[in-house]
DNA sequence: GCGACAG
DNA sequence: ATCTTGTCGC
């Protein structure tokens, strides 16, 4: 598929992110409804990282679905050294370039990505959901499976019931929501990233759950999809010594 | 010094 | 994210 080119990635100090980050916040746009009857296919999109010779390396998945059937449509990955270290606030920074570079190997386009990560739900409305999306111009949503605390806000449990949530408010604006996907299940914490609305993301989501995971299901292909390519890499690199 | 900290 | 054993439950 195409990737916008917006910048690229010579920059690599926390003041430099933090500004394109609040130059790309202005551009956000959480109004579109988007129904799970309008939708053809969704991908999953996650990471996976090891050390190979002192450095840091990654491989990036995703993973496409069709919402109907749930069958698996396409799968595509990356692989790379990573340059960036994880600073929380900036994870988008270290995951995008891998991102990007499997996005471009993708020869169907997705109505929606789902991230592991979050979107709206993060400093400055700039998760990794929400950054990518300026990319991929695509709508995207983010499925974090811990909560990130902003504004010494502490979420509220939702009941423990399937599709049970409590929305996250700070500073009297929603930023996502603590759901429960599952029963017995810890919650995730839902965003949306760009180009779609939380109700919507929010259906989407739900309609993607089985009782295999609390993640939506392409998340949890391309968890299991890079937790394999890191293991086919490694052997791999094994047997050239 | 201590705690916080998406992945 | 990753390092790791057993263990409880469907």
């Amino acid at each position: 598929m195409k990737i916008n080119h917006i910048h690229d990635f010579n920059l690599h100090h926390e003041d430099a992110f933090l500004a394109l980050q609040m130059e790309l916040k202005s551009q956000i746009q959480l109004t579109k409804t988007i129904s799970n009857n309008s939708l053809q296919n969704c991908a999953g999109v996650d990471l996976a990282y090891w050390e190979e010779d002192g450095e840091s390396v990654g491989v990036c998945s995703m993973v496409v679905l069709d919402v109907n059937s749930k069958n698996i449509i396409e799968k595509v990955h990356s692989v790379g050294k990573i340059n960036v270290p994880y600073v929380p606030g900036f994870l988008a920074f270290r995951e995008l370039p891998l991102i990007i570079e499997a996005a471009k190997k993708l020869t169907v386009d997705p109505d929606v990505f789902l991230f592991d990560g979050n979107g709206y739900l993060h400093y400055h409305h700039m998760g990794v959901a929400t950054h990518a999306s300026f990319f991929l111009n695509k709508p995207t949503i983010g499925i974090a499976k811990t909560y990130l605390r902003i504004k010494q806000t502490d979420f509220e449990m939702p009941d423990d019931e399937v599709g049970a949530y409590t929305d996250i408010v700070i500073d009297g604006e929603v930023y996502g929501r603590a759901l429960r996907t599952r029963q017995g299940v810890k919650p995730v914490f839902l965003s949306s990233g760009n180009f779609i609305d939380l109700e919507s993301s929010y259906q989407i989501a739900m309609n993607l759950i089985n009782q295999e995971s609390r993640l939506p299901i392409p998340v949890r292909l391309a968890d299991l999809e890079t937790h394999a390519l890191r293991k086919y890499y490694q052997e791999n690199k094994k047997l050239a010594e």
